[in-house]
DNA sequence: CGTCATATTGATACACGTCAAGGCGAGTGG
DNA sequence: CCACTCGCCTTGACGTGTATCAATATGACG
């Protein structure tokens, strides 16, 4: 409702024909088809030049148009409270999906900003879509990755509402683990994209706790901690301290 | 990976081919089709009989295999946290789509249980997927209410992250009553099918927390409570104090 | 090599959880 | 029709996990 601010720093793509240099998605798990398939949904991708840190993608608010795939890099997504606070609602690496809540929806509902540089592949929705009118593999797979979306922030939601702290910090590494696994990194020892407010943000936390439980992991030997740098030194036990573990054989707690 | 317990109270459409008698969709709003195409839909579709208070629709884990529509009553979900801790992660009215989190997922990542006697109408997922594939009216329709989930939880985020106790159950009323007036009952008078404790675990509160602050905006005359009858007196003001306000003519807060 | 953001660490405060004790209403059985 | 019980709700007193405030350290960048 308010005036909507020139966005300096938002990219977009140049919506230049020259779409000959057939876009690479190596790296790239979602939208994957047969080769026919494939090059059809590959002539309605934009590719986007670098960005540098600190660049929107889009903002909250602005019309949504397109969804895009991280190629590289890392974003985050944020909300704005109308009392100013920002409560950032996702991390996204290379090979996720970005901007699936505009989906159905005239406008975003986040703004999404890069946390170093970082280039992304753009969807355009509605021809996206009309494709996976016809493909139902594609239709599946976005789909797909929307229900995921979903199920992520119930967890978060369980996360947010129902852990503690240090379970929180444990939560957010182990999982961080496991998405830098199945890209084919190593899952103890990586370099943390995001400030440490970003995650005591993201975290539903101060920044101050955020730091004394890392300290405090560090003193545990359940992680070695050097700036940005984190390497796991038990994973197991993180995943124990996540309160996600499956334990006690029965528990068939019938809520009434 | 424990063993299923077996349901008793589970709820299962009978799936009887007497599919003459046309479901009446009356009172809901998803899925509206032109006749032909409406035609087919309802092909598909399942009605429930009324499923009296404490029903499983669904368990977290069982396979997935249909979303459900509310048409009379009140649906929960829920997550159970490994630790046995219950987080609700969502109440559903008539009209309102059910289980989009276990789309692209083999099972269901929350239970679904009735707060009241309630029917269903229930969308066997395939055949719905494959009509979305010659319906695009339709598969929009789809994939526009899990937008909408998205966008929900991203707002529930950012509640049980930054907002205060207060803020909480004033944003709790202020949506029940917009959702309420949406389906054509009063917005401002109104009766919670939903426990206190329920609220105060969706809320990610205590249970006395929510009972001191109805008590507390009582005084106030902001709203009437007694029992589970609600009569908001003043709905500007009760959101005023949800904290989603527009306000501040500038505040383009840019993160960083 | 200064400058400014970001991170750590300690001291203190407070919002909300927890514990405990009634109160109230709905269903049940005598 | 009453007495009893059992959930659910409310209210008060108290405890605590984490926020807040403040000071310093560290590091990135021009």
């Amino acid at each position: 409702m308010a005036e909507k601010p020139t966005h300096v720093d938002s990219f977009r793509v140049q919506n230049d024909r020259q779409r000959n240099q057939t876009v690479s998605t190596t790296g790239c798990q979602p939208f994957v088809l047969p080769a026919a398939e494939s090059d059809k949904l590959e002539r309605i991708i934009e590719a986007s030049p670098a960005l540098k840190k600190g660049t929107h993608l889009f903002h909250q608010g602005d019309p949504f148009m397109s969804i895009f795939v991280v190629r590289a890099g890392t974003l985050k997504t944020y909300t704005v409270t109308n009392e100013g606070e920002e409560q950032i609602t996702g991390f996204y690496f290379p090979g996720e999906v970005v901007a699936l809540g505009g989906i159905g929806n005239d406008e975003h509902p986040v703004s999404a900003k890069t946390l170093e540089t970082t280039t992304v592949l753009e969807y355009p929705y509605q021809p996206l879509d009309s494709l996976a009118g016809q493909i139902p593999n594609l239709r599946t797979q976005i789909v797909s990755c929307m229900g995921k979306e979903i199920r992520d922030e119930q967890q978060m939601m369980l996360l947010l509402s129902k852990k503690t702290a240090e379970q929180r910090v444990a939560t957010f590494l182990y999982k961080l683990s496991v998405r830098f696994k199945q890209r084919g990194y190593s899952a103890t020892l990586f370099r943390l994209s995001m400030s440490r407010n970003e995650i005591s943000n993201y975290l539903g936390l101060a920044v101050e706790t955020v730091s004394r439980i890392f300290t405090r992991f560090q003193k545990q030997q359940l992680i070695k901690v050097e700036g940005k740098e984190i390497e796991i030194l038990s994973l197991e036990r993180l995943y124990t301290v996540s309160g996600d573990e499956k334990q006690s054989p029965e528990q068939s707690v019938q809520y009434r």
